[in-house]
DNA sequence: TGCCATCTTATGGGATATCATGGAATTTTA
DNA sequence: TAAAATTCCATGATATCCCATAAGATGGCA
């Protein structure tokens, strides 16, 4: 089995910036990272700029290769190969959890998204996020009611079996 | 053959979360599980959000993989697929059955779904629920008094000839 | 068909390991 | 050399493991 981010929950960030990557999402940092091996400690990747500025994304060594190599695939100069590097590559940076599973926030990243001294990380397959608490359920609340408004064709979650592999 | 979730059946929640999957269940889960051999135990996933938050909801490896694959195909960026992956992977937890069929409710699912010192498991084909009883009782009843209220061309088991595959 | 041996299931308690977190000590770097 | 970053150690809370037991279920056999 290959293991997803799943799950969320909430965790302290102390006066250095250090936070405590949730147990489960450490595992899946080390099946992701080839160079891995056991009792060395997983790096991987967190992406500040993308689509949306509001939260940190953080990515396997092995699942941002993947996005690295479609980027590649566009055309060497092209407007939207450019924009897509500008923000997955030149904003991102690698990171590396220490003994103790935590990773620490500069403040730099912190301000980013305003984060005081809690976060909330996010499973989301692929990838997961880390979201200043108030702005994560802003986010729920804002899905949840768009979520609601859309009609019967609408839903992501019928057009899914409409996808048969 | 390939055995669905079947039955329903009531269990205690010991002071440490813990409860007995139904004996039945277990060998469905089993049987999901691709990385399962005789002697482990079965890793499958437990979804909280959904549409009803009301129940938490069990699905083998293999169902949930899936549901997975399908949100993969999905444009990496696109709000549909932002949408899924919250509701299916962001509200859902890994589980692993222990050497004595149970598992663990943490305090927060527990309250998720308001449950107190009992669970009422409920087999739904290739998912599973977990109510707290008296919801679980309501849940019955509210169906009972629509499914009443239908008209002839609207009975779910009439319709069900229909669909031919 | 009644009885006993055995296995599975459901449940509880205590010991142990892992996790999340904080603080001090040490190194780096600007 | 002061501030920032990193390493090392400490600890309470939580989760996990291991063992125990009682009640059913199962199956054989007289």
């Amino acid at each position: 089995m290959i293991r997803r981010f799943r799950g969320e929950s909430l965790h302290k960030v102390d006066a250095k910036g250090r936070v405590s990557v949730p147990a489960a999402f450490r595992r899946v940092l080390e099946e992701g990272d080839p160079d891995f091996s056991r009792g060395s400690s997983p790096n991987f990747v967190i992406v500040y700029g993308g689509v949306r500025g509001s939260c940190l994304e953080g990515y396997t060594i092995n699942s941002i290769s993947k996005v690295d190599k479609l980027i590649s695939k566009l055309p060497r100069f092209s407007k939207d190969r450019e924009m897509l590097e500008r923000f997955i590559n030149t904003q991102s940076t690698y990171m590396q959890l220490d003994e103790t599973g935590r990773i620490v926030l500069s403040h730099r990243l912190k301000e980013k998204i305003g984060i005081g001294d809690e976060a909330i990380f996010a499973g989301m397959g692929e990838k997961f996020q880390i979201w200043e608490p108030k702005n994560y359920q802003n986010e729920l609340n804002a899905l949840d009611s768009s979520f609601k408004n859309l009609s019967e064709d609408e839903n992501p979650f019928l057009k899914l079996d409409q996808l048969q592999d």
